[in-house]
DNA sequence: TTGTAGGCGTTATCAG
DNA sequence: CTGATAACGCCTACAA
């Protein structure tokens, strides 16, 4: 009896299959002993309703697609964190994806879910300057979507993201009331999304403080650690700025080791504040300023937020959500 | 036409479901032209083979569970990277779940996998002292099972595993030879697993060396950081360690913040070696000295593990791979 | 309270 | 090369 299913186990039972799935539906309509027999059995028999069977009637699959950029990223797995807390209450899983950045990555994937795999989607997206229409086919299979962090602006659907216009003008305004005369703008895509919002905050800064803005400093990266560690030193030695605002935390690291080498000390020559997740941030050499969004609450708030939609039918107005950032001053951005 | 189906495709293409369903499974007794022609209507139309009714006649998911104790860890995502890279280029899948190093939760989700919600399970364990045959009725379903880092012993399953008695046993030794006298070891659980196979390094090492084992220097630690914090201040300002050793980053962390309170200087007054993945361990304040594991190497090595077993229909032989850690010795371990 | 039967959407088999 | 048909395992009207 190597494969059990409801039919098997009616025989054996000697019982109706229909009485078998109500025993595991928590349907009233069945005596409880009836019941109680069913499911000791079945137990015994190592037997559960095959889910894909399930599935395939109810169109439903207790499933949420989570794509990310990237996983072992503290503000990504954070968040994670927060949309499986949510889940698991629901009696949902998580199907877990990763783009890389790559925007077909991410096509791809969305569109394998246009059938039934997964019953809503929580993205942070990778693809601003494309296309989006593949994701408006979702909405005519009914697979509402929640975006947290990264966004499309042209979908309609509830977001999730954080104050970063506002946090980017504080961290910037405080390099310059620290003294800094030439901040430098970090960014891996000054055009898109999250990296044009937060340099909008710095440019802002600068002027309310009348600096005028200097595209030189305006230093754009890359993906890769190695080219970024070039850029960032030949930045740092020719354009020679003496505050840094990074809106990637990757790019602080690399600032780091990139100061570590050719001897500038932060924050002495160099003052540093970036966006940042890192929960051991105060034990860097010197302890670094971030401004900490919100991960864990931002991942529950869009699965709730998705849940809000399942549960309503799909009638649930679309939402933007803005939660707060964290400034945590530390001694990598105060002057002496 | 909102939901459309291959029934209706056929009808509406005036073709049958069969040639439908050979033009999308790479069939070759197919037409070309009819070929191109179904799958152009079917772009069009938005139409991809519903997934559960696939996997209902198949019995194939394409899909991997993976469970492990926490996700937003440095060590667990960069596994799950690994994983999922696998499992990417075999078209598969990743349900993921987090167990909190709950032993009911990971019963709870492996029950659910038993009825094909997955092909197979990856797994880092979080019940070594409890009962294990949940895991032996995978067997009988032909779900394959590999474990990573923390594993059962007692389930005949693929294992990849570390070197962490040799490096343990590296660390305590490197620790002696820079001339401590009084080394700690930070433990979680001492008697389970990982805890105890590092505990046997670090207890060899010490007899190698001729230096008296001492209990009081094995500290037990929980999973809470206030706890934790609490009892590394006593454990410090008691005892007096001129070494730590610890099995966990965490507790490495929570030394680090001890010693800023109280006023002990690493290296000088204590010296610190962890076993962690941190990628910025290099910055911290004093650069920290890591046994760290080859966490995407572990992964991959896990789901490529899978794979064998799956593609080879369940016969490959079980295997135990160790992989070797790397030990970066840096200041917070060397003495002056 | 329980049983019967039809269908969810797909694909493999077999026949043409 | 294409079509008809019977499963895959389950659940829900509906009937009893």
């Amino acid at each position: 009896m190597d494969n059990i299913n409801i039919k098997k186990l009616a025989k054996e039972l000697n019982i109706s299959t229909s009485t078998i799935s109500r025993a595991f539906n928590g349907n009233t309509d069945i005596n409880k002993d009836t019941k109680e027999r069913i499911l000791a059995y079945a137990k015994q028999h190592n037997y559960l309703p095959n889910h894909y069977a399930s599935n395939l009637r109810d169109k439903k699959s207790n499933t949420l697609a989570v794509i990310v950029p990237e996983i072992a990223n503290d503000f990504f797995s954070q968040a994670i964190n927060g949309i499986e807390e949510v889940a698991r209450k629901k009696g949902f899983y998580i199907l877990l994806y990763r783009t890389d950045d790559v925007f077909e990555k991410e096509v791809s994937f969305v569109n394998y879910l246009n059938n039934g795999k997964a019953d809503g989607i929580i993205m942070s997206v990778s693809g601003e300057a494309n296309d989006h229409n593949y994701l408006r086919q979702l909405e005519k299979k009914h697979v509402p979507v929640v975006f947290f962090d990264r966004v499309y602006e042209d979908i309609e659907a509830a977001k999730v993201t954080t104050n970063d216009y506002d946090s980017s003008f504080a961290a910037t305004e405080h390099l310059i009331k620290t003294g800094c005369k030439k901040v430098a703008y970090l960014v891996v895509n000054k055009s898109i999304s999250i990296g044009k919002v937060r340099m909008q905050g710095y440019m802002d800064a600068l002027a309310r403080h009348k600096i005028a803005f200097d595209d030189n400093l305006v230093i754009d990266c890359s993906n890769d650690e190695k080219v970024n560690y070039k850029i960032l030193k030949k930045a740092l030695q020719e354009i020679r700025p003496d505050g840094i605002f990074s809106s990637v935390e990757r790019l602080a690291f690399a600032t780091y080791y990139v100061c570590n080498d050719i001897g500038i000390s932060i924050p002495n020559d160099l003052k540093v504040i970036s966006f940042s997740s890192l929960r051991v941030a105060p034990l860097l050499s010197p302890p670094l300023s971030t401004i900490t969004q919100p991960a864990y609450e931002m991942g529950v708030k869009a699965a709730t937020l998705l849940f809000d939609v399942l549960e309503n039918n799909g009638n649930t107005p679309k939402k933007e959500h803005v939660l707060k950032s964290k400034l945590f001053i530390r001694k990598s951005s105060i002057g002496e």
